[in-house]
DNA sequence: GACCAGGCACATC
DNA sequence: GATGTGCATGGT
């Protein structure tokens, strides 16, 4: 058994299934990718709320709608002024490109969709995976700031290998299983928030971070998994 | 009051 | 192509 399908196995015995992605449907998921970027999904869940209550948790909706509006709903996610044009502009491509039809997009080729959404103002390589896998079901493994953090800790790589070579370093030592990368990423999310804020905490953290953490040195170390 | 949170675009070197 | 900066609220 490789180590990432290990941190997956003991991740998943420790936490159980996450349930994840927190989202009523296919737009409040793409929505609340956008409005979670460098955020407390708490902060996010407010602006959601504001929005369903605006009646504006609606791509359509959101294409159509004022800046100021959006933004004023938005507000307790932060950056609400650039989260503003960003959802507008996500808005704006699914309104365009599929009506918001989004079985319309099954066809696509996954790079082409992913390069598509990557053109979108205000989607970076995170949001545009998340959105993927979350929202229209493509194989694609989430790669963030708690994945490259807990990945350097346990020695899978350097601090500063990028974005696409860390995607592909768990895409190709897991199974392709859409509910497998889904729940991995929620399990590592779930792990980064107990666990690494920003400094590991031992105690009882189910990947043991005593092993590969030394507090004095303030470096790591690594550890053969068995 | 400091620090952090499920990033991204843009400017500058 | 690497590095720095602005964007901003809310919880601990």
């Amino acid at each position: 058994m490789n180590i990432v399908t290990k941190i997956y196995s003991r991740l998943y015995h420790s936490f159980g299934p996450q349930h994840w992605w927190p989202g009523e449907s296919v737009q409040e998921i793409i929505i609340g990718a956008i409005l979670t970027q460098n955020t407390n999904w708490q902060n996010v869940e407010k602006a959601i709320l504001n929005l369903k209550k605006g009646r504006l948790l609606s791509l359509e909706r959101i294409s159509r709608a004022s800046l100021d509006m959006i933004a004023e709903l938005i507000r307790p996610s932060g950056y609400y002024n650039v989260k503003a044009k960003r959802l507008k502009a996500v808005s704006e491509y699914f309104a365009q490109r599929c009506r918001c039809d989004f079985t319309s997009l099954e066809p696509l080729p996954l790079e082409t969709l992913r390069h598509e959404l990557l053109a979108v103002y205000g989607v970076g390589l995170e949001t545009a995976d998340s959105i993927l896998l979350y929202a229209l079901n493509r194989p694609v493994f989430v790669v963030d700031a708690y994945t490259r953090r807990i990945g350097h800790w346990h020695g899978l790589f350097k601090d500063n290998l990028d974005y696409d070579s860390i995607r592909v370093l768990f895409e190709s030592s897991l199974p392709d299983s859409i509910p497998l990368f889904n729940e991995y990423h929620a399990l590592l999310v779930r792990l980064g928030k107990e666990f690494c804020r920003p400094k590991p905490r031992c105690d009882s953290c189910p990947l043991n971070f005593r092993e590969y953490f030394h507090p004095q040195r303030g470096t790591f170390f690594k550890k053969n998994h068995k």
